[in-house]
DNA sequence: ATAGGTCAAGCGAGG
DNA sequence: CCTCGCTTGACCTAT
């Protein structure tokens, strides 16, 4: 096994015994760097709109991609630095990678050297990266090119995880939502197990589906029926999106439910975000809106579970959410 | 140098 | 019909 989960975890049990653990995460962007740096802060972010991508090309998408992945690195010794061992890489590492192929541009292998890099430090540092690609994405689309761009963008994913030597399971696993349902749940659940089939081992071995926010959509209970139960699917349990679409469970029936799915010997995720509308106290903004931080207890029961917590405000939403609690980033 | 407008992709909800 | 919200603000141009 090229990246052996089970090692890392009884290297870190050493410690703690084997209590319950929790690693606690946050997405794609660092707000501490930036706050030092300013704006020559390292991030993962460099892109560009259309037009520049149709005048400079893939040399200039090349140079962006470089200098993101050097950052990457950078950031992940700040999350070792600051405890902090789970973290959701950004979708836009390769800035209109969709349009080309990975592998031609020019800087590749010296970008292919960086991000193996990334790896090695995170498998030695016991880092879980994951990913979570945008909502563009419908595997369920009866659109046929609407799939075919969601197919490219979820193996353009599964190649850059390759790329940093990711094991090709959920540990390592990419995220989307079923998403959309065409006014039939259940043709749309079809369509989205009949593409799953078409994905490459890179994707279909890490991708996982996450519960949806809207009432008309997948609940984590519709995922586990019409999904999982089909095709073995793993299911993310976000808590702030179940508020909106329960499928007639409580948050801890659907927790029980979600990380059931979970193959043995990988923490399932759980999603938890609060309400930018209660936290402004304004309710005109939508309640689906992620608050800047999260100030509520985190409820995870008995439950082994990492907790991605996606607040506007980052690692700082984070860093401020543990202080709080005067809680560890991890106990394992 | 900074502010403000603009920007690939798909959906559904709400005004 | 338009805007927002979601993965994640960042880029570009005019001042």
């Amino acid at each position: 096994m090229p990246y052996s989960v089970a090692v890392i975890r009884i290297g870190h049990n050493l410690f703690d015994g084997f209590e319950k653990m929790t690693r606690f995460g946050y997405a794609c962007i660092n707000l501490s760097l930036a706050a030092i740096h300013g704006k020559s802060a390292p991030t993962t972010n460099r892109s560009m709109i259309k037009k520049t991508f149709e005048q400079k090309g893939i040399s200039y998408a090349s140079k962006l991609s470089l200098e993101n992945s050097k950052d990457l690195f950078t950031i992940l010794k700040w999350n070792v630095e600051n405890e902090i061992f789970f973290f959701r890489l950004t979708s836009n590492l390769f800035p209109w990678a969709s349009e080309y192929q990975i592998s031609s541009m020019p800087d590749y292998e010296e970008i292919r050297s960086v991000l193996s890099e990334c790896g090695n430090y995170a498998r030695e540092n016991g880092i879980r990266i994951t990913s979570h690609p945008g909502p563009f994405n419908k595997l369920c689309s009866p659109n046929e090119s609407v799939v075919l761009n969601t197919i490219k963008d979820l193996e353009m994913h599964g190649e850059i995880f390759d790329m940093i030597g990711l094991p090709q399971n959920h540990w390592s696993k990419i995220n989307i939502h079923v998403g959309a349902a065409y006014d039939s749940k259940v043709d749309a659940a079809a369509t989205f197990r009949r593409n799953f089939a078409r994905l490459s081992p890179s994707v279909s071995g890490r991708l996982t589906l996450e519960n949806d926010d809207k009432g008309s959509l997948f609940s984590t209970k519709d995922l586990y029926e019409m999904i999982y139960s089909e095709v073995g699917i793993p299911i993310v349990h976000d808590q702030h999106h179940h508020g909106f679409c329960d499928g007639g469970l409580t948050q801890y029936e659907a927790m029980k439910l979600a990380f059931s799915t979970w193959p043995k010997g990988i923490t399932p995720v759980m999603h938890y975000s609060e309400s930018k509308s209660d936290e402004a106290k304004d309710n005109k903004i939508k309640p689906q809106a992620h608050s800047d931080y999260v100030v509520n207890k985190i409820e995870t029961h008995e439950f082994d579970v990492d907790v991605m917590i996606e607040a506007k405000a980052k690692d700082l939403a984070l860093l401020n959410y543990l202080s709080i609690y005067k809680l560890p980033s991890t106990n394992l």
